[in-house]
DNA sequence: ACCTGCAATTAAACGGCGTTCAAAAATGAC
DNA sequence: GTCATTTTTGAACGCCGTTTAATTGCAGGT
C-alpha cells in the first residue's frame, strides 16, 4: 500500500499524467485504462479518482498539456522565420502530429462519443491557436475586420488539419517522399493567393 | 433460440449491419458493442462471430456501407449542377456529415488505436472519392500530369475535409449562421483561385 | 414415426474495463 | 498509547470482446 504523504494530491496527479502519457506513447490510446496507469505510479486504481473525477477528466487534462506543448513548439518555429510564419507553423503541426501520433490522436478523438462534450478551459486554448494564425494574416493583409480576419484563420488552419488527419491515417494514397509537406505548400500559397487577389479587387 | 434457416447467412449478416447502424445513429459509438447489436436482433453475441471476424470487422462493413451512401450522395449532386461541382460536392461533403454525425465519425475514427489497419477494399472506396475530385480538378485545367492533378485534388479535399471535423467537432469558435458553408466556399474559390493562376503564369 | 448426423445457436467462461464504496491502513494530535 | 482523521485499498457491480463446449433444431433415411 502506498503511504500518505509520499505524494501531495498534486504529485499524485503529476505521475499519473506523465504515467498516462508514456503508456499512451508507448502502447496506444487502447492501452489507457485506469487500471494501467495505477498500476504504472504503484496505486491502486481507485486513487485516480480522488485526483480525477473520470477518465475522461484524466484525458482532458492530458489533453491540455499536450496542447501546451504543441502551442510551444509553434512558438518556437515562429521565432526562427517571422516571414514564413504560417507554413512554419503548418510545418510545425505537422511534425507534431507525426512524431505524436498517439497524443495527437487522443486531442482530437476523445469525447467524440456521446454526449460527453470538452470542458471549456480546453477549448480556450484552441483558440489561443487560432489566435497565432490570425496575427499572421492580419500581417499580411492589415485592414480587414476581426470576423473576415477570424473566418480566414480558420478556414485556411482547417486545411492544415485536415492535411495532418488523412496524412496520419494514411488516407492520402499518393506517391512521393513527403507529400504532407508538399500539400501543405500548396494549400497555404495557393490559398493566400487566391486570398490576397480578391480583398485586392475588392478594395 | 432464433431457428436456423429462419434467415441465410447473408440475410444474418444484412440484419446486424443494419441495427448496428440505427444502434449507432440512435446512441452513439459507446453503445455499438456485439451483445446489444446481438439483442437488437433477436440472437445472441456468439452469432455475430459467424459472419464477422471482429468487431473491426463488423465496423469496417458498416463504414463501407456508408461510404458508400456518402459517393451516391456526391454523385446525386453532381449530376444537378455539374458547372460548379466542385462546391456541390463539398457541400455535400459537409451536409452529410453534419446528418449522419456517428456513422461519420465512426469512418474516420475507427481503427485508429494501435496497429491494426483498415482493410485494402475499404481504402479503395476512399481512393474513388478522390477520383471525382480529380475529374472536376481536370476539366478546369485540362494540361496538367496525372500527379500535380492527384496532389491537388487531395490538397484541396484535406482542406474540406478539416472543416468538416473541426465542425462538427465544433472546435471552430466563430459566430454566424452557417460557418462552415462560409468557409467551405472561401477554401475553394481562393484556392483554386490561387492553383490556376499560378499554373497559367507557369505556361 | 423414430432415429441420427449435422449445422446453427447459445450459455457460460475468461480476462479486462470504469466506477463506487465499505473496510483497512497509516497518520497526526493529544 | 489512544483516537480521530485522512489516505488507500480491494472487492464488488455491471459492462465489454471473444472463444468454445454443449445444446438445440432440422433434414434425410428407415
Amino acid at each position: 500500500m502506498a503511504r500518505r504523504n509520499d505524494h501531495s494530491r498534486e504529485e499524485l496527479k503529476e505521475m499519473a499524467l506523465t504515467a498516462a502519457e508514456s503508456l499512451l506513447q508507448r502502447e496506444g490510446m487502447k492501452a489507457l485504462s485506469a487500471r494501467r496507469v495505477a498500476a504504472e505510479i504503484g496505486y491502486s486504481a481507485g486513487s485516480l479518482y480522488t485526483v480525477f473525477t473520470n477518465l475522461d477528466d484524466l484525458c482532458w487534462q492530458l489533453n491540455a498539456r499536450t496542447l501546451s506543448q504543441l502551442l510551444a513548439q509553434l512558438d518556437e518555429t515562429a521565432l526562427q522565420a517571422p516571414e514564413n510564419c504560417l507554413l512554419e507553423y503548418g510545418r510545425a503541426y505537422l511534425a507534431f502530429a507525426q512524431s505524436n501520433p498517439q497524443r495527437w490522436s487522443l486531442l482530437f478523438e476523445h469525447g467524440t462519443a456521446g454526449d460527453v462534450t470538452a470542458p471549456e478551459w480546453l477549448n480556450t486554448r484552441i483558440l489561443s491557436l487560432f489566435a497565432r494564425v490570425e496575427q499572421c494574416l492580419q500581417q499580411l493583409n492589415p485592414d480587414l475586420s476581426r470576423d473576415a480576419l477570424a473566418l480566414a484563420a480558420r478556414t485556411l488552419w482547417s486545411g492544415v488539419h485536415g492535411i495532418a488527419v488523412l496524412s496520419l491515417r494514411q488516407k492520402l494514397f499518393v506517391d512521393g517522399e513527403h507529400p504532407a509537406e508538399l500539400m501543405l505548400q500548396q494549400l497555404i500559397r495557393h490559398y493566400l493567393n487566391g486570398w490576397l487577389a480578391e480583398e485586392k479587387q475588392d478594395a
